[in-house]
DNA sequence: GCATATAATTGAAAAATCCTATTCATCATC
DNA sequence: GATGATGAATAGGATTTTTCAATTATATGC
């Protein structure tokens, strides 16, 4: 039984004429003729009664044509079914970001998105890295935004940006005179951290590695997110360092904190979205990156 | 897209492997791998995101498996349903008999074919010869009782029993001294007839021509039935002819008339079962017939 | 009887299906 | 990194199925 034959059959039960229904089919008489006999043989019931004068339906085979029009309405609902997913842009997208990077990409990239991909739901996350790359692997989230390098296997990365990393300081600490800042000055006060688990906190370390196992002057706000921290820098615990898309919108709005560039070579990070190798809706990677770069994040370099 | 196409990603969404899919479908690896690919190249939308590690299913790919499983759902149910009509003697038998058989043989014979074949509602009509011929080659019949002569394009008859016929008189008649009485007799008397469309009527006359082209003495009982014939005869009105089956059961209960049968060459009627030539369900011809002649009816002698 | 209409049958060609063997890609281990 | 193991894709060939054109068989209508 297939679903031609049903095809066959339903036609042959509207047109009550083999040669009519083989036309409608799209075949020639005799291989409606056989198929139709064939499957009576298979399910053991004659379907219709032939006569030269005309073709009846028989009781049964009522019943078989209805269940075989049932059948052919559904699986024509699987044609549509990916019609309407054939469209990589239609069907939820499951984002992860991570947390220093979500509460400043995401306001602004979220409406980019709803707007060039109307159809396509948003379902966002943040977590850290590790756990990203957890639910990523599970096939939990279909796509992570974070920060290089991020090797796993299975998953690919792209890299969307490069962000410089900012002091931040109370507007009145005695740095605040310099234009800029080196990382080794970084050391001579102390400096806000975030916990471990997030990667901005090692790549801060990274940059200045005498903080690392230093002067004691570093304190971990535990917890904590970058949000936290700029607070307690305006005011007046600690001096921290921030991704640009974090410290440059407060050289504006934020009279109580300074924002200071590194000197060169300044630290920063790249930032990148990920992927499973296997994910097939590819045009969906490419609109997304188009959108993050579209966010235009102050004092970020495209790459690429 | 075939039903076979859909029982192979179902399996897959299920086993998420295609080695074990492959073998739950009783076909190789390469089989199914090379179905899958074809069916998502057909619809256009990728149904699974392969990597070497494991399968998984793709948002528009849980859809389509869910829908394959209502489409293979509904198909099985054509299996269902023939296994069902396999058996001849299930489903509906829509009868006809005509109008001088039907109350003398359907009170014995509706309760045996319901035991005989307790699967089958019977459908049952009673009617003139020529509106069951219609409705035979309309389909709106599936069988016939009725008498000989019967020749229709693409209906065959089979003779189920031969039924002579008898005179009926008032007990108190005079005839009712004979023991067998001849056709010549019948014009002696006021003979009361069935309606034209009755084909008895045309038998009687037949086998008492001089009746036809007669003597005034017929008396015909438009709209009438053998039963009311019969009550009329019992208040003297006059004398009739009735089959066998009619009139045999009067001996008994009904001391008003007397029954009579004809000398030989007695005249008689053949009643035979018709069908349409393509009508599929011989076992339940076969069927109708044994429980006809099982309905014993007094006076008659099976045919064959 | 002959012409017409219709379904079944035949026989050959085309298409599809399916399998075995092999290759390719990925990941885990040394 | 190299190596081996696992699992999916690919290739090639045999088999089966499907299909069609031509023909036959059957019933109907004139």
């Amino acid at each position: 039984m297939t679903l031609t034959d049903l095809r066959y059959i339903v036609a042959l039960a509207q047109e009550r004429h083999f040669g009519r229904a083989a036309e409608k089919c799209h075949v020639s008489q005799p291989t409606l003729s056989v198929a139709v006999k064939k499957l009576e043989e298979q399910l053991g019931v004659t379907l219709f009664e032939r006569s030269a004068v005309d073709v009846k339906v028989t009781e049964i085979g009522r019943h078989i044509v209805d269940q075989a029009e049932r059948v052919l309405r559904e699986a024509s609902q699987i044609r549509d079914l990916a019609e309407a997913g054939r469209d990589a842009l239609s069907g939820p997208l499951r984002i992860g970001v991570i947390f220093t990077i979500a509460p400043y990409l995401l306001p602004s990239l979220i409406p980019l998105l709803a707007e060039r991909a109307p159809r396509m739901p948003l379902v966002i996350q943040e977590n850290y890295t590790h756990k990203l790359a957890e639910q990523l692997k599970k096939g939990e989230i279909d796509v992570a935004v974070l920060a290089l390098p991020f090797v796993e296997q299975g998953i690919v990365t792209q890299p969307v940006y490069d962000e410089p990393f900012r002091v931040v300081m109370p507007s009145n600490h005695a740095w605040s005179g310099f234009r800029e800042l080196t990382t080794q000055q970084l050391q001579e006060e102390p400096l806000l951290l975030l916990g471990a688990g997030n990667c901005f906190r090692d790549q801060v370390l990274e940059a200045c590695p005498r903080c690392a196992h230093g002067t004691g002057l570093q304190k971990t706000m535990e917890g904590s997110s970058l949000e936290t921290i700029r607070h307690m820098v305006a005011t007046g615990l600690g001096v921290t360092v921030l991704p640009a898309a974090a410290a440059d919108p407060l050289v504006e709005s934020q009279k109580l904190v300074a924002v200071r560039p590194f000197a060169e070579p300044a630290p920063s990070r790249r930032v990148a979205i990920a992927w499973r190798v296997t994910y097939p809706r590819t045009k969906v990677i490419d609109l997304l990156r188009g959108a993050i770069l579209d966010s235009h994040l102050p004092g970020v370099t495209p790459v690429g």
